[in-house]
RNA sequence: GGGCGUUUAACUCAGCGGUUAGAGUGCCUCCCUUACAAGGAGGAAGUCGGGGGUUCGAGUCCCUCAACGCCCACCA
């Protein structure tokens, strides 16, 4: 006899076993089979989008990954050599500023006080802890990766990947050093990220003046700016193309008084609005985006870049220098009202940047940086950007769902160059070494010298170096169409450089370029700048393997990995199509000269339970490890699958459970958002702090898990299926594998392995196109509506009959195999339980022939039944045998009858059972358990079983009064009504030409047997009505 | 400002041109029946956001309005 289940699924227990299990076998480690000698079916490859190393998994991840484990346990137990590459991401900004608030919080000191090589490795410290985090909250949930491979985007593998990227090119001319407005901290003279300013609202003053039209005495043109001080660097003004009031003077000069500059009147649309103010705005390209912008369209303009990185006025601002920003702006317009050139001020409130470390005012400040060119090239061959977006076009990587495509053109389409260097210490370091050009004669004589050094033109010839001069190699730098005559001149402090890359590392050659003056940037490269090379870094590219890789990792070779790549599928959220998905084909395309993935699957967002998404900002993220300890894996695996939809992003309405005493308490929004920091419990009246991302624990009260009734349907699905198994195994005693012969078996057999046959086909489908939540929905509603709540029940009967019993356990115990299959890739964990159980007492099984079993799920082969047990015939047959018993069931329980004559008038009385019965009398008799189906609750007593199969019906009318007979006669009447107005809608179909002649023939007959069907409801309906009445 | 998406039962969502619109949760009634109370059986609950249109036929396609959300740009 088999061991016999506990009543219920402890996922606690089975998770950890299981895991281990596993891993022990390897089962989730891939090498390569180019020979097809293992896997004829080939690779199926993912990529992790690597997780930052900030922090822990919040439900995205859970998400995310849940989705990329379906899909690679799904292909592995379909046969093919399946690889999921785990890694993190070092994220270069935020995980930087993490480590430096948490120095600043327990130090009190800034990373200036510790140094750059001290910060990085209080950032490496930090990255081993979360990295390790992270990644065990991965293994939690289930994550099929091949752990042997973890990669980091810093490690020894990438950077080298990074640096001969970079070197490439550097050397084929698509990185050049080029200008950009940052943000500026003039406090601390760094720039910082967009998401390190914060904007607020400030007081300040809105000047108008104006400045004389050269050659037009008299004649002005006024403006108005919050920023005076700026007009030191204007090198135009703008109008609108249509308005009136300008048109004559679009073209002319005019004086900038401060500076004796004579500048254009230029018609742009986009800057300027004749709406707004005079109509007319000042141009200053280096110290405002728009007007930056501006100067991208007009070129000829010029730009002049007046502050110094403190913050004060450079020498461009002449009689200015010197001065600070403020006192600039005061003595700017002081010179204008001496001018007569001051029309007049207001005040305003306008939305300030400020620096969130320092909070002092952002400066948009235009700096040197490296830039990765996206335009089409010279010589007419598409750029980078096309390359990419012609992947796309051409169908060569599909999006899913396809609408996200449009995205990923779009943004591509614009071909912005990408800048890629940070102001940052964590991260690649930019392998540019750079020196001032120190001759009088310029640069070709300083290059002329420098190759004079034997090593630098060995290295040169070799092709490990090579090197570039701002203007001399190709570049898209609008400062270099700068028009004659006109131009203002470029004013940069480090526009005068040699700059040279290295192929790999070279200490030598450093050291050379060391003693030459040469030293090597200080910035970092943009972290998407490493994931990009993500899927074809971690196979090791450009190979071959790094001897410095630990002997117990897998050290990946791409002479061999190469087999990887393209990747298969690409799972990620939409947010980051531009930034890592199109970088991702651009470098795979240049690098590998491929595509790097065949699909990209762009996931759902999880919204709170007010609509909006989860962020650490606002505080309102659920923690996946709550769900997993409240509900179990399975159950939080299943719960993301099934909100996987095609177009919805989901809702995750959450409750906090108490700590003191479990009761559940509702979440209102504004307990979110950090504000509420404290709730008391209304059942024990105690006081906890509500759950979410909170950093530390709060030691006065223990904080609250947070729950989601949209996990208990996982949580039960997997209860239930745990169940249905022990049922099973109790009922196994005798069991002999055996063929069945589908021909010779009963309806319900047939029914049931129709169903089977008919899921495992939709649920295949439905994987196929990424459709999750479908696949959740089909196999719940087959292994619980119909395994478990026809055909267990009816097979309780049979396994009571010797002559039937073999056959019945030969069934469910190949069904059962089956179902473990198919929900093995979403509930790996309490599949691999029943699977193992299973193993123990049916180890030969399976339908139409048994076999031996898999020795785990996870490595079990996808099923696939033959279509030609899917029968429609036998399916219709069934669902009527349904409907019968359905309408029994509530009669029952309507009347809550447990006498059967009682019962039996009841049955009469409802029309559609009693028409339903009528019609199927001659096919109930073959359905062995339909007795048990339509019993009452007392079946367990044999006098009961049974009662209801072949009714009386003449026996019926004169016992109606046992009833309720006028609340049955409304019902009747409602019924009849309603049938009526379905009677009267379909006739007008019928009757309408235009629909009998377009429609399809079998809609028309769909139609005509409803009107019969509807027909004969109605005389059944009114003939016991008529029964009643006269009763 | 541009783009995308959503609006269907009390809640969370399916359904995307053709029977009388579904599920899970919640609610009501009955039942601790030897697989499962994390369960079984049944029931009530919806003018499919508003308004137009296309069609023989519209949650389903088109237009429009409204609300909500997301992404991007921007706020002299």
């Amino acid at each position: 006899m088999a061991t016999e289940l506990p009543k219920a699924y402890d996922s606690k227990a089975a998770q950890e076993k299981w895991l281990t299990f596993w891993e022990g076998k390897g089962y989730f480690h891939s090498e390569p089979d180019p020979e097809k000698k293992k896997y004829p079916n080939g690779p199926y490859t993912i990529v992790i989008p690597p997780p930052n190393v900030t922090g822990a998994l919040h439900m995205g991840h859970a998400l995310n990954n849940t989705l990329q484990d379906v899909l690679i346990r799904w292909k592995r137990m379909q046969g093919f050599n399946a690889l999921w590459m785990p890694g993190t991401d070092h994220a270069g900004i935020a995980t930087q500023s993490v480590v430096e608030r948490l120095v600043l919080a327990q130090e009190k000191k800034t990373r200036h006080d510790l140094g750059r090589d001290e910060l990085v490795k209080r950032i490496w410290d930090w990255k081993d802890k979360y990295e390790a985090r992270i990644l065990g909250q991965l293994r939690e949930i289930g994550a099929s990766c091949d752990w042997k491979r973890t990669r980091f985007t810093l490690d020894p593998v990438c950077a080298r990947a990074v640096r001969e990227t970079f070197f490439r090119m550097f050397r084929d001319g698509y990185i050049y050093r080029g200008k950009r407005l940052v943000n500026w901290d003039t406090h601390l003279q760094t720039s910082v990220a967009d998401d390190e300013t914060y904007t607020e609202d400030t007081k300040s003053g809105f000047w108008t003046f104006k400045y004389p039209v050269d050659g037009m005495p008299d004649t002005f043109i006024s403006f108005s700016t919050t920023r005076p001080e700026t007009m030191l660097g204007d090198t135009a003004v703008c109008v609108h193309p249509t308005d009136e009031r300008y048109k004559a003077l679009v073209g002319k000069l005019v004086l900038q008084p401060h500076t004796g500059r004579k500048i254009p009147i230029i018609a742009d649309g986009q800057l300027a609005d004749p709406e707004l103010g005079t109509g007319c705005v000042k141009v200053t390209p280096a110290h405002d985006p728009n007007d930056y912008a501006c100067w991208q369209r007009h070129p000829e303009i010029g730009i002049i870049n007046i502050l110094n990185p403190d913050g004060t006025i450079n020498e461009a601002g002449g009689e200015y220098k010197g001065l600070d920003r403020y006192k600039a702006r005061e003595a700017v317009t002081e010179k204008m009202k001496e001018l007569g050139l001051y029309v007049d001020k207001s005040e305003r409130i306008v939305p300030m940047p400020f620096s969130d470390r320092s909070k002092t005012p952002i400066e948009p400040f235009l700096s040197d940086q490296w830039f990765v060119k996206m335009s089409d090239r010279e010589d007419g061959k598409p750029g980078l950007a096309q390359m990419s977006m012609d992947a796309v076009t051409s169908g060569k990587v599909k999006f899913f769902p396809e609408r996200y495509a449009r995205s990923y053109l779009d943004w591509l389409g614009e071909k912005r160059d990408w800048c890629i260097s940070r102001q940052l210490w964590w991260g690649h370091r930019i392998p540019v070494w750079s020196r001032p050009v120190q001759d009088q004669d310029g640069y070709k004589a300083s290059r002329a010298r420098f190759m004079l050094e034997p090593e630098i033109r060995t290295a040169h010839e070799q092709g490990r170096l090579e090197f570039e001069y701002q203007g001399e190699r190709a570049s898209t730098q609008p400062e270099s169409r700068t028009a004659p005559g006109r131009a203002t001149a470029v004013v940069s402090t480090t526009s005068n450089f040699i700059h040279v890359c290295i192929a790999g590392d070279d200490a030598a050659l450093v050291s050379k370029l060391s003693s030459l003056g040469f030293t090597q940037s200080d910035d970092v490269l943009d972290t998407w700048f490493s994931s990009a090379l993500w899927p074809h870094s971690t196979l090791g590219w450009p190979g071959p393997a790094l001897p410095e890789e630990r002997a117990d990792r897998t050290a990946p070779d791409w002479e061999r990995d190469r087999y990887y790549y393209p990747t298969s599928t690409l799972v990620t959220s939409r947010d980051i199509i531009t930034l890592w998905v199109a970088r991702m084909v651009l470098t795979g395309l240049y690098n590998v000269g491929d595509i790097p993935f065949h699909h990209v699957y762009i996931t759902p967002k999880v919204l709170d339970g007010f609509g909006e998404g989860m962020s650490k900002t606002k505080g309102n993220g659920v923690d996946p490890l709550d769900i997993i300890d409240l509900y179990g894996t399975d159950a939080m695996r299943y719960g993301m699958v099934k909100l996987a939809t095609e177009t919805q992003d989901a809702k995750l309405p959450v409750s906090n459970i108490c700590p003191h005493c479990g009761k559940e308490v509702a979440v209102k929004q504004e307990h979110m958002y950090m504000r509420t920091k404290k709730l008391t419990c209304p059942e024990c009246k105690k006081e906890f702090r509500p759950g979410g991302p909170w950093q530390t624990d709060d030691p006065d009260r223990p904080t609250a898990k947070q729950g989601s009734d949209r996990f208990e349907e996982g949580r039960n699905f997997a209860n239930k299926m745990w169940n249905a198994t022990r049922f099973l195994l109790m009922n196994l005693e005798g069991y002999a594998a055996g063929p069945v012969n589908i021909a010779e078996l009963p309806t319900e057999d047939r029914w049931l392995l129709s169903r089977l046959a008919t899921t495992t086909k939709a649920v295949t489908a439905a994987l196929d196109g990424y459709k999750f939540s479908d696949v959740a929905r089909l196999l719940y509603d087959f292994v619980w509506s119909e395994f478990c709540d026809w055909y267990i029940e009816m097979s309780k009967g049979r396994l009571k009959d010797a002559a039937a019993r073999p056959t019945a356990q030969r069934v469910l115990a190949g069904v059962l195999d089956g179902i473990l299959r198919l929900v093995h890739p979403l509930m790996p964990f309490v599949s691999e339980s029943l699977w193992q159980a299973l193993n123990e007492t049916a180890p030969e099984r399976g339908l139409p022939s048994p076999a031996k079993a898999e020795e785990s799920a996870a490595i079990a082969a996808w099923p696939s039944y033959p279509d030609a047990w899917i029968s429609a015939d036998v399916e219709a047959r069934f669902a009527r045998m349904q409907e019968l018993v359905r309408g029994v069931r509530e009669i029952r329980n309507r009347y809550q009858v447990d006498d059967k004559t009682k019962l039996d008038v009841a049955v009469k009385c409802s029309a559609a059972v009693a028409a339903e019965f009528n019609a199927l009398a001659a096919f109930i008799g073959p359905l062995a358990g339909i007795a048990t189906l339509t019993a009452g609750p007392d079946t367990a007593k044999p006098k009961q079983a049974g009662g209801l199969v072949k009714p009386d019906f003449e026996a019926y009318v004169s016992l109606a009064g046992l009833i309720d007979a006028a609340a049955e006669m409304k019902r009747l009447e409602k019924q009849i009504t309603d049938k009526r107005k379905a009677l009267d809608g379909t006739r007008s179909k019928l009757a309408n030409e235009k629909f009998v002649n377009s429609a399809p023939a079998e809609v028309v007959q769909q139609q005509r047997d409803l009107l019969a069907d509807i027909e004969k409801q109605i005389a059944t309906l009114e003939e016991n009505l008529k029964d009643l009445q006269s009763a």
